[in-house]
Parts: C-alpha cells; structure tokens; sequence
DNA sequence: TGTACATCAGTGAACGCGCGTTCACTGATGTAC
DNA sequence: TGTACATCAGTGAACGCGCGTTCACTGATGTAC
C-alpha cells in the first residue's frame, strides 16, 4: 500500500532550507519556547516572542498548536514523556533490588528537573495549559505511575501493610518534588546557604537526601501503642 | 514629645470612609492583591485590576507601592512573616520534646500553604518579585531558620553527626514543601486519585507523611560498611 | 483659636507598547489522472 | 511525463484591548506660628 509508513525525507526536513515553508516549524517552536521559559519563566512566554525566535511571523504557529496555551500543552506532555523515559530507564539500569529501584526513580525525577528546569516548572504549572488535554494528562499519569510501581515492588519485598502505601507514596514524591522545587528555584542558597551549586552539586545532594528517606519508605510502620484498641 | 507614638486613630482608618482618602488603601490593595491571586494565580495580576478591586485609580498605588513588584513583594514578605509566627507558636505549643517540636514546624509549614494558597506560591515564585528587598529576605531567613533550629534539637537529642544535617535539613524541608505544592497544585487528585481532599483531609495526610518522615530524620546515619577506608 | 503653608494621597487623561486574533492572500507540496 | 487541482504552511496588515507609566492636578491632612 502506497503511503503506508513512506519516509518522510527526515534530512531534508532537518536541514530546513529558508524556503518559503520552515520544513520543521513544530519543532522550532518547541526550542524557541524551551528558550523562552528559560530565560523568562512562564511569566514572559509569549506566542509573538516564540514566533520571532522560530523566524516565522506570528500568525504561522497557529497552524501547528493552535494557541499559546496548545504550544504550552504540547510542550509540557513532551515533558513528561522524556520524564517518563528517564525514570524507566534509571529503573532497568539499577540494581536488581526494590530499594534500590524506587531510589534511582526518584533521583531521575530530581535529574530530569535539574537538567530540564524548563520543561519541569511547565509542567506543574496551573493556568497556562490546558489541563483537560488528553495526551498531556496521559503523560503525567505514566510519569507517575513508574514512581507508583517502583514504591509498591518495595512495599510487596518488605511485606508492608497496603494501609499507609499512599502516605508513603505521597512522602517519596513529595520529597522529590520539594527538593527539584527548592533547586530550581534557587531558595536553597538563597534562604540559608546550603549550598547545592551547579546541578552536579545539586544531584549530588539529592542522592545523599534520598539515601536518607529511603530507609524510611521501606521501613514496617511504627508498632501500634499494642495495649487497647483491637485491631480492625 | 509630640509626635511620637501617636495612635493614629485606628478605627477611623479602619472604617475607611469613601472620602477622597481611602485610609487603608495600603491594606486594602495587598486584600486585592490576595484575591486576585487565588483567582488567576500570578499570571493574571495587574496593578490595574489590583487598584480596580481595591476602588481606587490605577495611579494610586504608586504612592505605596512604587510598581507591581513592589506591591507583590510587601504582599511575599508579610507571607514570610505569618508562616515563621505559625511555626514558632505550634512548636510552642508542641509537646517539650524535640521530634515533636520538628514535626509540628513542619506541620505548621503545610498547613500555612493550605490556608493560604496564594501567599505560598506567591512567596516561591521567581520574576514578579524584588528578590533583593531586604524584608523578603529577611523574612524568608526567618521562617527557614525555624525549620533549621528545630531539626538542630533533634539532631543534638539524638547525637547526630554534623556532617550529613544539611541533606536531613534539605530531606525535611524538601518534603513539607513538595507535599503543599502538589496539593495546591491538584497534582495529586489529578496525577492518580491521592484524595488529598479540602484542606482538613490534605493536612491529615501532611500529618501521616509527617509521621512516616520523623524516625528517618532521627534516625543515626546507616553504618558505613566497616571495613577498610579509614574514618577521616 | 485661627491662618498659612507644606506635604500627603488620590484623580483622570494621555502616551506608547506588545499582545492575541482574524483574515485575505500566496507560495509550496502532494496527489489524481 | 505532464497537467490540474486540492491542501498545507506561512505572510503581513489590521483590529481592538489592557497594560504600565507619566503628569499636571486637586482634595485632605497635619504642622508652625
């Protein structure tokens, strides 16, 4: 069947000739935006601004994303998708061990961050996406899911009772969210002087903070006070 | 001395009769300014809307505030101020007892954040805010050095080392702050049905992660592996 | 107690700007025959 | 291989809007004498 997987001169499109079509306009747009965020926050992200680093007129990214808001979407869900990927990744790579599994996700979502804080602070952004999209809450949720799972082998090899597996889930994703917020938002050295430098110092840290929380997420529960009370 | 310490007629100002001074335009504007946060996020606060809200004419709170961030900036550090008395009133509170003292900072942390969703995340943002202002950092030191002379106690109570408190330090902090900003968010409803509820329920479930978090902050670091490489 | 004056706090008109959106258009590309 | 045509991707001008800032002004308040 013609037209059924036809390759679409990749090269070409790459090269981008000036012509009067861009050839790989999404994907500059992507940059341009990445740029932006980096440069401005959220805050400043404008779909003109966006347009004049892609070299295109303004009007050209509605073609591809709609609005502001569908390039921001598109952009987030990408996010986490390499999120995701990461995370998997760290995953099969780490040693064959629960714990050691379930650390080595939370460390690629702090890296992920540190090397992406773009993408990472769109992506937990309210009011400029568009939070009903489809592939973006699809995204997400895998992102999450890989955390999820990583947190459950830990709880199945250490027997632990299924009653506090969502506290505990909330613990480990909010200890790594909180430190890549902290991070990026340069409240660390800016508070109080820990110093979590570049991200190398900062991965570094985050490794020496999970090593920390780790027992704890695998630990049994504290015995209940035994007197009393019958069990339910 | 005339002049000094004089009441300023408190409930006249407070009455704020619609002469040509308002009277509390000051309090009046940082009011709107909460509002208008809660109800577009940073996005979408003007000074024009701010001024709008408060009855005012736009020019008017240049005479209290110079611009925008400067009324952002008074309404982040009076955020900074109100957390750090939270803090230091329920560690007053607490039982005498050092871990207890951690936990209800780090409780009075989260639930600062909950109640006032808009000051939390006004108070983290980057851009809108003079970061060199002097009573924003100020305060902001504060409300950190509470977290950070709380975790001291306990580390002295359990005679912990020095050398790893900045990672427990980053750890507690890390996670106070990751579980408010997931909730706030709605990360957590949204990422795969955490219910983190209202508020009461959210704090709730700061209290059990609380719970879960403490021993690993108490906790002696692991042994290292005994053998070989002397201790420097 | 009264008067003059300085200062403070708010007004409202005007400005220039960049934004998002719309629209008629046109060049480029791909497909059918 | 050529031709006609549909579709795609980008242009550039125009629009109306809300924004921040400036400025001359004025009403209200407080102080000196």
């Amino acid at each position: 069947m013609p037209g059924v997987n036809r390759p679409t001169s990749p090269i070409r499109r790459q090269a981008a000739a000036p012509g009067y079509h861009h050839g790989a306009l999404r994907k500059a747009l992507l940059d341009a935006a990445e740029e932006i965020l980096l440069e401005q926050g959220v805050q400043g992200f404008t779909l003109r601004e966006c347009a004049r680093r892609a070299g295109v007129s303004h009007a050209a990214p509605a073609h591809h994303f709609g609005d502001a808001r569908g390039l921001l979407t598109a952009f987030a869900a990408i996010g986490f998708v390499r999120m995701a990927e990461l995370m998997q990744s760290r995953s099969d790579a780490a040693a064959d061990e629960p714990l050691a599994r379930l650390v080595a996700v939370g460390q690629a979502y702090v890296d992920f961050a540190l090397g992406h804080p773009a993408h990472f602070q769109l992506m937990f952004t309210q009011g400029r996406l568009d939070a009903e999209d489809a592939s973006l809450q699809e995204a997400g949720q895998r992102t999450a899911q890989i955390l999820s799972d990583a947190l459950g082998e830990v709880a199945r090899a250490n027997e632990l009772p299924v009653h506090d597996l969502p506290a505990r889930m909330l613990l480990a994703w909010s200890a790594v969210h909180g430190f890549a917020t902290l991070v990026i938002e340069g409240q660390c050295s800016q508070a109080f002087g820990l110093d979590t430098g570049g991200p190398d110092n900062a991965s570094a840290a985050a490794a020496q903070v999970l090593a920390l929380l780790a027992p704890a997420l695998a630990m049994p529960p504290a015995q209940p006070p035994a007197r009393g009370r019958a069990p339910r």
